[in-house]
DNA sequence: TGGGATTTGTTCGTATGTATT
DNA sequence: GAATACATACGAACAAATCCC
């Protein structure tokens, strides 16, 4: 019959968790944004039984808030849960790291390479950037062929856009170019415990550079507080 | 208005999770066995849409097996996956123990060790002392207040104890109590190191005490290939 | 505070797909 | 290999809660 594949069964809302994600870490929805089930639905030309399915997966991996009786948002973690976040994230990718250390194939290395010719390549293009950047540390979690590990930095990766969207400085280069390709040096050179403090650098790079507050995500107390120091008051 | 909590809303559908997740964990479903919306549905007194949604989200979890057209089946681990998910469970509970150590609280320390002791006295009972053991590992995770780290510990142990099922022997004390008491002496000792390397320890004891192919588990062919080479065949 | 509009929660019917004889 | 039985996929409609004026 010569079926299309994904036109049918439950491939249908798979597509409809998909477009949103996408559009989630494209950021055509910014984090807090409502998710009505009807507007979706209707817009994606499906009924609102297979928005709410998608729904309730990307409310599983953390991107979409679901609080009942109340409907969908994107998610809006706290500075503090991005901190952390980036925390977990570290432990994982380290054990990435150490699983790949000197068992990369010739392949893999020079997929990675080409990657981070791109990367390179798009340095100039903001949101290009930020996607190729976060694609480097999934794409190495791939390689592991540890499924629970894969599905934890996929999800972390796509939950640090978030966070990134939310707190990080505008042009701060998140990922630095010349730290992949140090990373995958010491890989290729199997240097476990060299890649394992690389790695643990680079994303605390990421939390340093990025996450501090900005001026103008001060509170209005903290603002305050400095002139009333001036002043002599409170 | 004093409305029970949970006894409306979204509530419903999570009731419903909770339930089959505790019949998975408990092993009154044992791996592989499939779950009929239908069935499900009239047993709880919910329709299938609750239970489908409750099952999408135990196949998030990965306690669930999801095929488009064919349904829900209990999730059954490969032991590769097996092994690779210690592996994943071990790095993030290295990270709970590096984020406790010197941090527990009197109070924290009252409930580990109370735990403990009722692990202690739980000895005897296989059932109750493998669900105590995984709590421990919990409770430590929730200590460290990071949502993320939470979350995925939570997620890895109850998948261990599918793993467990499938591949545990069958009276292997799958948690030594005593290591959970070293564990909880070098964290007070605030000995960050220690307490890292214990942990990655006794994760590793539980794979290789348990997880080791059992005799009567090898498949047909492997005991015949025995017997054909004692044969000179094959 | 109230009441109508909107959105979510839930059920159930029908169509479609899978397994079995 | 077709017919039958059964389970899943999806949507429309109704009920309940929330929001907003």
């Amino acid at each position: 019959m010569a079926k299309t594949v994904g036109d049918s069964g439950r491939g249908r809302s798979q597509a409809v968790h998909r477009a949103l994600k996408r559009a989630i870490l494209d950021q055509a929805l910014s984090p807090g944004a409502k998710l009505p089930e009807d507007s979706i639905g209707e817009r994606l030309g499906v009924s609102r039984t297979l928005v709410r399915e998608a729904l309730v997966r990307l409310s599983e991996e953390g991107l979409v808030d679901l609080r009942p009786n109340k409907g969908a948002t994107v998610a809006r973690p706290t500075l503090e849960e991005g901190r952390n976040l980036f925390l977990t994230r570290a432990a994982l990718e380290r054990l990435v790291v150490e699983t790949l250390a000197g068992k990369l194939t010739p392949d893999q290395i020079e997929t990675l390479s080409a990657h981070i010719q791109a990367e390179d390549a798009a340095k100039k293009e903001h949101a290009t950037s930020i996607r190729l950047a976060g694609e480097f540390h999934t794409l190495l979690a791939q390689m592991t062929n540890n499924a629970s590990l894969i599905r934890y930095v996929n999800e972390l990766v796509a939950r640090s856009s978030l966070i990134l969207a939310l707190y990080g400085r505008p042009h701060s280069s998140d990922c630095a170019v010349s730290e992949h390709q140090e990373l995958l040096d010491s890989l290729i050179a199997g240097k476990a415990e060299v890649a394992s403090k690389l790695m643990t650098h680079h994303l605390d790079s990421i939390t340093t550079r990025a996450l501090l507050p900005r001026e103008d995500d001060r509170n209005i107390k903290d603002v305050l507080s400095a002139y009333a120091a001036a002043e002599g008051l409170a």
